[in-house]
DNA sequence: TAAACATATGAACAGATATTCATATGAAAG
DNA sequence: CTTTCATATGAATATCTGTTCATATGTTTA
């Protein structure tokens, strides 16, 4: 694939090649990275950050979470189903009631890492 | 406050106060959430993950990281000027070139968590 | 079966965001 | 001090995204 900024690249380019060819060597593929952009996406939304947040305490129904964010209950169920999409919650049907929990226990470790950075 | 969709809340409501009240009681404040959202979102474009993996080997100028990901000086400047916001990178200037490197050790975890859990 | 209820979904719109283009800034070299 | 080089920045634009509104789906109860 041609680089369209192959060119204008930086006169001292061959000072730092040795580094850039590390580097190459340690990049993940396009699509991985594609990936966790996507996932990051999914996090880099408040009202998203809020239902995880709540679902660290219990299973909790798409209207209890309306209720406790106070939005509307499409907005809620529009925001777990892309929540879903990512693996992050799973959900079951108790008859008219479905109940949304974690899915994943790598939830709680990335936003306390996040949590963490913030307090610095 | 008054809450608009009060009203409009499933009738079941009263079957997972318990749970609504537990979830209450552990909700970091608004401020904190929103932050985190803010700081998700910087990780939320395979663009800036892209420099942060870079990051990860070796400091390196803007050029240098525009080169590598055939993209703009300006859209890396641009970009780069996003994560150092967000306090992820620092940047220190050695004559005309600026050398950018990671700024957090959490950076690197976050983003190691968010590779496990595509793994699955 | 009809009505009520909890949730899901599609279209539309307003607001956010990433890149481009042109240009500004700041440092080094001639 | 003028030019060159590395980087930064503001404006413009095309694309993406979150919420609303209206309505559909699927379950329970009368």
């Amino acid at each position: 694939m041609i680089d369209q900024y192959e060119t204008e690249r930086c006169d001292q380019e061959f000072v730092h090649t040795e580094a850039l060819q590390q580097v190459r060597n340690h990049m993940p593929r396009e699509e991985e990275l594609l990936d966790m952009a996507e996932l990051f996406k999914v996090f880099g939304d408040s009202t998203r950050i809020k239902i995880l947040y709540a679902l660290f305490e219990s299973e909790l129904c798409v209207c209890d979470i309306a209720a406790l964010l106070g939005m509307s209950q499409s907005a809620i169920s529009h925001q777990l189903r892309v929540i879903k999409q990512a693996k992050l919650v799973k959900n079951r049907r108790d008859g008219k009631t479905i109940f949304y929990s974690l899915a994943d226990v790598h939830v709680k470790t990335i936003i306390g890492m996040a949590k963490e950075h913030l307090e610095e």
